[in-house]
DNA sequence: AATGAATGAGATTTCATTCAT
DNA sequence: GATGAATGAAATCTCATTCAT
C-alpha cells in the first residue's frame, strides 16, 4: 500500500468537507433570518454572513432566495409526517394512547424546533409563493389532516370515541400546537408559556371530550347569519 | 317655501365627502393587501392604487407605511376586547353558555373578518416593528388571556368546571380560533374549512372536557427530556 | 354727488386691499425662507403659508417658484444702484467722503436688510437659473463695480488717492461688505459682528491705505507659481 | 531567480486599486457638483455618475448624501488652519510679513482651490444640516479669527501696527478672500478677476492703513440709528 | 379669487443578483 | 470555489404644480 496524503481514506480534506457542509449551513442560516423576521424582510447578504460566507457564495449553491426557502422548507417538513404514517401502522394500543404519542413527538421533533417557526413564515408569506404554497398543502397540510382524520374515525368506529364531526375535530386538535408555535416564534415570545403543560392539558381536554358515553355539549350554538 | 338647488342642509361638498372617506378607503385598502402579501412585501403605491388614489395621497393622510399599518392594527384591534368584558360581567348564567358565547361572538365579529387576515400578518411580522408588537400584545394579547382565564377560574370555583390548569387551559381554548383565522387567510384558503361546525365541535369537545365530575385523562404523559 | 357704498373714494375695499397686498407678502414671505433654507430648499407650500394664504394662491400671482425667485430679486436689487449714480453725480467734497456715504448708506439700506441675504442665495444657487444670473450681473455686479470704479479713479485723479490698480481696489472695497452680508444670514450668526463698528474700522484702514503721499506697502508679494 | 508575471510585489490587485480610490473619487465628484448646483440641487445619483459608478456603489461607501458632504468638508478644511498656527508660532520677522505670507498661503493652498467653492456652499446651506455648520465654526472660521486676531494684536503692542479695533479688522481682513472665493465659484466667474493682483492690492492697502504714525480716518461716520 | 386635495415626476435609498478577480 | 465590488430595478417618500370646488 502506497501512502498517500491523507492517511484515512473516504475522508474528504477540510476543504472539501466545508463545501460539503456549505448548503446545510446555508438554509440553517435563512431558516433562523426568516423565523425571525419573516421572508420578505430577510436579505440575502445577511443570511449568507451568518452562514460566514459571502453574499457570492450564497449564489454557488442555490439559484436564489426563493429557491433556498423552498429547500428549507422541504428539509423541515419532508420526513415528518411518514413517521406519524408508521407509526399509526404499527400501533396496537388505544387510539388515545396513539394521538398522545402521536402529538408529543410531533411537538417535540417538529413544532416546538425551527419547523415550527416555518410554519408561520409559510402561512404568512405562502400566498406570493405559489409553488412552495403548493409544496406544503400537499407535504403538509394535507398528510397531517388525512392522518388525525384516520385516528379519529379509527377511534370511533372501535367505540372509543363518541361519534364526532372528524374534519372538524381535526381542526380542533391542530388548533393549539399551532398557538403553540406561533407562540414560541412571534412577537418576541412576549407571554412565556410552558409547552409540556399546555400539551398535557389539551390531551386531557381533548380526550376526555372525546369519550364516549357522554352526551354531547349542553349548550347548542346558535349562528346569527351564515349557517 | 322655494326649492333651492341643495335640497339638504348642511351637506359637505363633493370634495370634502371625498375627503373624510379617504383615511378609511386607504386602510381598507391596505388591510387586504397586507392580509394577502404580508406587510413587507405589500407596496406603498400598490395600496394607493387599490383606495383608488395615487401614491402621493397616501401620504396626505398617513406619515408612511409603517403609521398605516398602525392605524389598520388599532382600527381592528381596539373595541373588541371591551365588548367581551362588558359581556362578562353582566353575565348571570353557566360559564359554558358564557364561553359559548364570547367565542361565537369574536368569530363572527372578530375572528371571522379582516381581523383575522390581520392576526397573521401581526404574528409573522410584528417582531420588525416593535412599537406595534407593544400594541398588539398589550390590546389584544393580554386583555384575551385575562378574559378567558377569569373565566376558567369562575367555572371551577362555582364547580361548573374541573380543577384544570388556567394559562394552558386558556391557550387551548384560543388554539382552534386560530387555527381558523389562519385558514381562512392564508395559502389560498386550500383547505374548505366550515368555521361554524368547527367552531361547535370545539366547544363540544371542550366543555365536555371541561365538565366536572371526571376523572382526569387516561393517558398519562411522557416527555423525553425537559419535564 | 352721488353717494356711492364705500363713502371714501378711491380706497379700495378690504378685500380688494388683501389682494393688492398678496404678491408683496408672498415675496416677502419668499425672501425670508429663501435667506434661511435657500431657494433650492423652500417648498412653495411653506412660503405660502408664510404669506398666509395658501399653496393655490401661490400661483395665482407667479408662474411657480423660479419666476417667484426672479420678482424678489428684482425687488431688492433695482433701485439701489441709482441712489449710488445719482449721489455721486451730486456731490461736491472729497471722495473720501463720497465714499464713507455711499458705504455706510448701502449697508443701512441694502446689505443690512433682507437683500443681504438675498445676496448669499443668489451667489450659491444663482447658476442653476441662468436668466437669474445674468439679471444679477447686469443690474447689481456690474453697476457696482462702475460706480466704486469711477470713485477710485476721480480720487486718483484729483490727488486725493494714491495711484492703485482700479479693479482690484473695487474689489477689495467691496470684500468687507461681502462678509458682514454672510455674517448676518449664514451659519445662525455665531459670531456676533458688531456691523457699524466694522463699517468704520473699514473705512478707517481703507481710507488710511489710500491717502496719497505714502509709499506702497513695504512687503512685495511673492505668488508661487501663478505669477 | 526566475522572473514573474507580476514584476513588483504588493501590489494589489487592479479591483482593490479601484475600491481604494473610490472614496476619493467620489468626494471629488461630490465637491465639484455641490459647488456648481449647491448641496441640495445636487442629486446623489450625479455625484455617482461623475465618479464613474453607479447609484448604488456611492451608497457602498457613504451612507448617504450628507455623510458625503461632511466627508468633503472635513477633507478640505481639517489640517489648513494648523498649518497657519504653525507658521505664527515660528515666525520672527515683522507682522506685517506674516500676514502677507499667511494670506498669500492661504489663497494658494485653500482658497483658490476647491475649498474656495465649498465655503459658498456651506454657508449658504449649512444652516440646514446643523452638525456640518457646527464643524466648519468649530474647525474653520473660530480658529481663523483667533489666528489673526493675535497676529493683529501682535503688531499693535510691538508698535508696529496702529490701536484698531481687532475683531473687526480681522473681518476687514477676511472680507477680500471671501469675495475672491465667490468670484471664483459664483455666477459663472463673470468678472475675470486677477486674483494675485487683488491680493497684492489688498495687502498694499491694509498694511498701509494699519501703520502707525497715521492720525485715523478723516472722515467720521453718522450711523442714521443704531449707533 | 381662493382653496387644498390630488397628482406624478423625481429624489433618496435598498438589496437581489452578477461577475471580474 | 470563493469573494465582495458593482449594478440597477424597485421601493419609499417629497414636493411643484394643477384644478374641481
Amino acid at each position: 500500500m502506497r501512502a498517500t496524503k491523507t492517511s484515512t481514506p473516504n475522508v474528504p480534506p477540510a476543504r472539501q468537507r466545508r463545501k460539503d457542509a456549505r448548503p446545510q449551513e446555508l438554509r440553517d442560516a435563512a431558516l433562523s433570518l426568516f423565523v425571525e423576521k419573516g421572508y420578505a424582510a430577510t436579505r440575502a447578504e445577511d443570511v449568507a454572513a451568518r452562514a460566514g460566507v459571502s453574499k457570492g457564495t450564497l449564489y454557488l449553491y442555490y439559484a436564489g432566495k426563493e429557491e433556498l426557502f423552498q429547500a428549507v422548507v422541504r428539509e423541515h417538513f419532508s420526513a415528518t409526517i411518514h413517521d406519524g404514517m408508521a407509526l399509526m401502522d404499527e400501533h396496537r394500543g388505544s387510539m388515545s394512547e396513539l394521538l398522545s404519542l402521536l402529538m408529543t413527538r410531533w411537538w417535540e421533533r417538529v413544532g416546538q424546533g425551527p419547523a415550527g417557526g416555518l410554519t408561520k413564515v409559510v402561512l404568512a408569506e405562502g400566498r406570493n409563493l405559489p409553488e412552495l404554497a403548493q409544496l406544503y398543502l400537499d407535504e403538509v397540510i394535507r398528510p397531517t389532516h388525512e392522518l388525525l382524520g384516520a385516528l379519529i374515525e379509527r377511534g370511533i368506529r372501535s367505540g372509543e370515541f363518541r361519534a364526532v364531526p372528524v374534519p372538524e375535530t381535526v381542526h380542533v386538535l391542530i388548533g393549539p400546537l399551532l398557538h403553540l408555535m406561533l407562540s414560541e416564534h412571534s412577537l418576541g415570545h412576549c407571554l412565556a408559556v410552558d409547552a409540556p403543560a399546555v400539551l398535557r392539558t389539551q390531551l386531557d381536554l381533548m380526550l376526555n371530550g372525546l369519550k364516549s358515553g357522554l352526551k354531547s355539549s349542553a349548550v347548542p350554538l346558535k349562528f346569527s347569519k351564515k349557517p
